[in-house]
DNA sequence: CCGTATCCTCAGAGATACTG
DNA sequence: CAGTATCTCTGAGGATACGG
């Protein structure tokens, strides 16, 4: 199997997985979210073990799924800036949730605060 | 990286995609929702492209990590049920909000139905 | 600065067979 | 029936270099 299946299981759950499924998906949505807009760099530095090839393949794939906007400078150096677009503002409420459930859940966050 | 750094980026999500991230896992949690208990076999046949040991790996890492139960009946043939637990279904919001979007955004659904 | 192209590795995943 | 044990292999992901 190539992609993830849209409908493995027969179930609604397998297309939000095929479009923010995946290792670092999740992850660059909640960035672009807590941060709004962030350029290429920005994110990168955000994400320190994602590799310069895996970022900008994410991005283009979550551009072709319609969830996030890039708008591109025209200028020298380049600048390149990303943002959820509405319907990857729609996943926010899952992001929030995820994120609130991570703090909730994480061994070590019981002791930080 | 072996396994999902669990704080990349410093990111309360990371947990969350530590523990339920990867391919399989938020469906397996998902059919455990909505069916409830099922058995091993019944899991499968519910995700017809799992293979054998992917779905008894997946079931492993879950029950470590404190998501479901697994009850198993001492008799000949085995029968063993698997079942959210408490940490589980408090991913359940989490779940339906992502079969909602996807039944939302799915480019068949609107045609479908 | 923001990418793409190329090459290569390794771990995730498949197939198959075996066991309690 | 519900798993383990091997062995194999593919392709996602990494390293690196180049291009606009």
């Amino acid at each position: 199997m190539k992609k993830w299946s849209k409908d493995e299981g027969n179930c609604s759950i397998s297309y939000t997985l095929s479009v923010a499924g995946g290792r670092w998906k999740w992850l660059v949505l909640y960035k672009l979210f807590s941060k709004q807009v962030l350029r290429y760099g920005e994110l990168k530095k955000e994400l320190p073990s994602i590799t310069h090839k895996m970022l900008s393949q994410i991005l283009k794939e979550l551009q072709s799924d319609q969830l996030i906007e890039r708008k591109s400078y025209n200028q020298i150096p380049p600048k390149v800036e990303y943002k959820l677009n509405e319907k990857g503002k729609s996943l926010i409420p899952i992001l929030k949730m995820m994120a609130d459930w991570g703090k909730e859940n994480s061994p070590k966050s019981k002791e930080n605060f």
